[in-house]
DNA sequence: TCATTAAATTGTT
DNA sequence: AACAATTTAATGA
């Protein structure tokens, strides 16, 4: 297990080809490209490695250039509620950097990743000084409210195939994660991890959905054929 | 480049 | 949870 200080002492700055994987960066100046890349710092992350826990102080505002993380909460009885998993693309934490506030969740990699992380102080320098950072910025809190929303009722329901297309359908979120194609690497262990349930129930579900030509199961993997089903979920 | 082997992932019980 | 089948990745000639 590796905490979120130690984790980033062995960072090292990101090559072109990660930073073309965020989002944001395109949309800065050069002068505000340079600062940010300057900034800007990557690490790996092994499977099961905690990128921030509840309570701790914010210092990087992460976003994932390769893998997958998962984003959690433990609540009062001590059950894990997960409420998303963030593919490639992603960016998370903005809400409690824009406060300085401390985490009010946990991150975990579901499996090796590459993790970039920008320091809450630059983060607000963006916020000065870029006007499109900060549509983004808000574009992303807006829906990330939605997301927590549906995590909500992708919770409560009983239905296995039904919460497994949800999950999926908030996965391919093109808002949040605009890089993400229609294919998206994830196993069906990982995605089990995810949703909260048995390997072989997620196999099922994944059969289904695949029956009813809303996604095609590839090995490691899968491609998402019509969106509009998984969430509206009819199965 | 190809064949062989190991590891990862899937499908099923 | 365990197993066999399948796919990918790694290795070396």
């Amino acid at each position: 297990m590796t905490q979120d200080a130690s984790l980033f002492q062995r960072r090292r700055p990101l090559t072109p080809a990660e930073l073309a994987v965020i989002p944001w960066f395109k949309l800065l100046s050069l002068e505000e490209r340079e600062r940010a890349a300057a900034d800007l710092k990557v690490t790996d992350a092994n499977p099961g490695d905690t990128l921030c826990r509840t309570g701790r102080p914010v210092t990087y505002w992460f976003g994932v250039i390769d893998g997958l993380l998962k984003m959690s909460t433990d609540n009062s009885e001590g059950q894990t509620m997960t409420f998303t998993g963030i593919p490639p693309g992603g960016w998370f934490g903005e809400g409690t950097a824009l406060k300085r506030e401390a985490y009010r969740y946990n991150i975990q990699a579901l499996r090796k990743s590459v993790v970039a992380g920008l320091h809450v102080d630059t983060f607000h320098w963006l916020l000065d000084h870029s006007i499109s950072f900060n549509r983004f910025v808000m574009n992303q809190l807006n829906e990330r409210l939605g997301q927590f929303i549906a995590a909500r009722e992708i919770d409560r329901m009983t239905n296995p195939n039904i919460r497994v297309a949800r999950s999926l359908a908030a996965l391919f979120n093109p808002v949040l994660y605009p890089g993400l194609g229609t294919v998206l690497r994830i196993t069906q262990q990982e995605l089990a991890y995810l949703v909260g349930l048995s390997r072989q129930r997620v196999n099922q579900a994944l059969t289904t959905l695949c029956e009813h030509q809303s996604i095609a199961v590839e090995y490691g993997g899968l491609r998402v054929i019509d969106l509009q089903a998984l969430r509206a979920g009819i199965f």
